[in-house]
DNA sequence: AGGCAAAATGTGAAGGTTCACATGCCGCCC
DNA sequence: GGGCGGCATGTGAACCTTCACATTTTGCCT
């Protein structure tokens, strides 16, 4: 009978001194070579390396964490993970972590904060985590409550406030709203009305000035501004109220693609066409948007770089926590398609 | 100044000793009242409760695990999450864990597997986890692996082949295949084609055999079989496909909504109106595809349910390893929207 | 050859919790 | 009123690792 197995039939778990006795070494030896110390006579690795392998021995993180005072765990807070931005941040946020050696617990507060950022915080920090990410694109989360919470650890702030002078990394939507207005004006478009992203979304605020900045810039302003939830539905209601109302409109800029594509079937249904009526232009550039009718002129987001760089960030601040220098930008790219055209 | 601030400065962390010292009573008690132990007096528990919010302590959960020998964590291992699909799945399973009281450990294996099953495995095992949850879309995946790695934690498969033995939860896309298919049928089409997923993919195949079966009832054979690889781009291709090649067809079965969306649009591009010369159904039912031009019949899947019921299966098996019953289907819905017609 | 630094390895303690068991106390029954 | 069962609480050990330090071995210099 296999000696892991102990009195009862349940497998008793591989252990450090299991391997240890097998090698003819003690623990602490195991233990460097786990941790990759450097004075360990390579012969001796080697066995220890092969009975590793021969026993499936794994060290227990929860042991490890324990003396160690250090998890190899990151948390990651987001929110709003439905939709197809923050989800790609996500992804490479994880993917990113794992090629550093972090393990990533993730703590999704839903889209109203349904969880309350305290609650995940008392879970997150009883890991003892070495870092946390925090996808801040709500205002309501308050990253001095984190970071009080984190008592020392690094955090990050991911897709937050423009010119937020905490250790964060944002795309320049600022840079991409002017980018789509001036392509508007530069078409020759004077009328152009705004289907913003909800309030409390920081993305959607500063989308929202780089367009009036653009337009302030060629002496027009907004003529009328609405406002959705992301969602195409809101899309089409917006741009539903936007056709109600009695105001001349060739241009339309928009938050986000899937209200674009709303808006856009709002407009066929009255039966004006786009670009021919109405010139629209999205944001975010997900892979569908090539591919709506007419293809959507959009301003392309790289996701997956901010989650990269937001994770690289955060490591280098365990490294060094000195490290911290404000605000990283990332450009995004106006992406022009059929969806805009000249001013008629 | 504050007793926690041990010399240095760092602070330490508040333990169960401290709780305790300062409710006078011993470590063991504290232990028994966070875990909601029966004999403590009222009294009691009140004190202790108070102090532990007073000194803002959080039991560890290293500490814990190592000690108790689980863990409170249960791994998920997914991949394709830059689906819509597995992505729902995930956000729900995520949620439903944490109301059980749950953490999750997620471990994203890449849509080509680009990280190994087996590292994966090694990365989560070293935690304990209580149990397992594995988003099974993608055949590569062996589920026998991970049983044996788990070594005696219970492991639900999500989104797997239709009719495994295994304890798993699956929408039963052989009847929404079917369902599409009859529902050309009745419209009067014989000559339909056929965009499918990955082969790869358990659901692609399930969709497609659905599919054959629907049209074999009525006497038909698919005019054409492609497949894409679920994007967009994919679907215009192979719906070019479908057209170059010399075969009528007036139907066209797509394996998701967002193929169905590039696959619309190569139509449109080569001059053919949806559903005017040939009728397009979709899979999923995304948030956006209500607003394609035109709005796509397809059929909606439950992705949310599917997740929130893996995880209600995986918490039951935790609880009673004798529970496993197979297979658990949730049937999906077929949608009717505008891009089917009655043949001309 | 003697001695000394560096390399290689070992030892004891600590980390914060739970488990199994021991203790003290109360009320209750006959 | 003696004993007994249940509740409330405490004690010692165990979980598996890392850290700080002690010890042994090796290699090299003079």
């Amino acid at each position: 009978m296999d000696k892991a197995m102990a009195e009862g039939g349940r497998a008793r778990r591989v252990t450090m001194l299991d391997v240890a006795e097998a090698a003819g070494v003690s623990y602490q030896t195991v233990s460097r070579v786990i941790n990759h110390h450097p004075s360990v006579k390579p012969e001796t690795r080697a066995r220890v390396l092969d009975l590793i392998q021969q026993l499936n021995y794994r060290p227990d993180r929860a042991a490890r964490s324990l003396a160690a005072h250090r998890s190899w765990t990151l948390a990651v807070i987001s929110c709003g993970i439905e939709f197809y931005g923050p989800m790609q941040m996500l992804i490479n946020i994880e993917h990113s972590a794992r090629v550093a050696g972090y393990d990533v617990l993730n703590a999704n507060l839903g889209l109203h904060q349904e969880v309350s950022l305290h609650s995940a915080l008392d879970r997150l920090f009883s890991w003892r985590v070495d870092g946390a990410l925090l996808i801040a694109s709500v205002a309501a989360q308050s990253a001095e409550h984190v970071i009080e919470q984190l008592s020392g650890a690094p955090l990050i702030l991911i897709d937050t406030a423009y010119g937020s002078s905490a250790p964060s990394v944002i795309i320049d939507q600022h840079a991409g709203g002017v980018a789509a207005a001036r392509h508007l004006v530069d078409l020759g478009h004077r009328d152009i009305a705004l289907i913003c992203g909800p309030d409390d979304w920081y993305g959607a605020l500063t989308r929202r000035e780089g367009w009036i900045a653009g337009l302030r810039d060629a002496g027009i302003t907004p003529a009328l501004i609405e406002a959705g939830d992301w969602t195409p539905a809101s899309g089409y209601q917006a741009a539903t109220r936007i056709l109600d109302a009695d105001v001349r409109c060739t241009g339309l800029l928009v938050g986000n693609d899937a209200m674009a594509l709303g808006a856009i079937s709002a407009m066929k249904a009255r039966g004006l066409a786009v670009p021919g009526d109405v010139s629209v232009t999205g944001f975010d550039d997900m892979p569908e948007s090539a591919y709506f009718d007419p293809p959507l002129t959009t301003v392309a987001q790289d996701f997956p770089e901010l989650g990269r760089q937001g994770m690289a960030y955060l490591i280098d601040l365990i490294g060094d926590p000195e490290a911290a220098n404000g605000q990283r930008l990332i450009p995004p790219r106006l992406v022009v398609r059929a969806s805009t055209a000249a001013c008629a």
